[in-house]
DNA sequence: GATTTATATGCGGATGCTAGCATATGCGCA
DNA sequence: TGCGCATATGCTAGCATCCGCATATAAATC
């Protein structure tokens, strides 16, 4: 719990997981692009978010690809879940 | 959200908060000693609460009672709900 | 006014998080 | 083997967080 939280109170690794949690594979390059973030401070973010078993990686030639991990405690989901959706409705209300 | 994010990061700022939220009001001796912290930190971690909006404060006497602050935004307590929650049915595994 | 109880806060030290820079590693391709 | 792209990591500086200790403030009571 400490662990997720903590990976979640980053705004780069909270956008980056809002990115991965609707599914598919995303390698870290993209993120780069999509965040617009340095290549070794989206490493250690990915790295912190694949420690709380947030996301799972796979190597894929030169890419490391991340997706949502399927396995995640249904609880600690939910926690994730609200976040996010706390984020977008609160981001829309601004705009 | 990234001070609710923040606040919520805190084991004993969580566990004042699983006080709290379930409703009434509590004083600052009442969370010392339940959760064995000691004076300042306990001011102090409270002080992290009320910025961040989840809980109100006011004067009764010599003490301070914090209760759940009910005009908190909707999709912000499902956050709070979820992680309380998560936290309850983690806990009950572990024992 | 003095004392007691409850709470807040200034200060200093320890620790941790984050980012950038430079460098290392992994992989594909010529 | 050598080169280039993608990713990881050692190092460091800056900044935030947390705690304990001491002290300040607030309210009640005598």
């Amino acid at each position: 719990m400490q662990q997720i939280l903590t990976a979640l109170c980053d705004p780069t690794r909270r956008a980056a997981l809002a990115i991965i949690w609707g599914g598919g594979e995303h390698c870290v390059c993209e993120l780069m692009a999509r965040l617009d973030a340095s290549q070794s401070r989206m490493s250690r973010h990915m790295k912190v978010l694949r420690e709380a078993a947030l996301v799972l990686d796979r190597r894929d030639a030169q890419w490391v690809r991340f997706r949502r991990n399927p396995q995640f405690a249904p609880e600690l989901s939910a926690v994730v879940d609200a976040v996010l959706a706390a984020e977008r409705t609160l981001d829309k209300e601004i705009a």
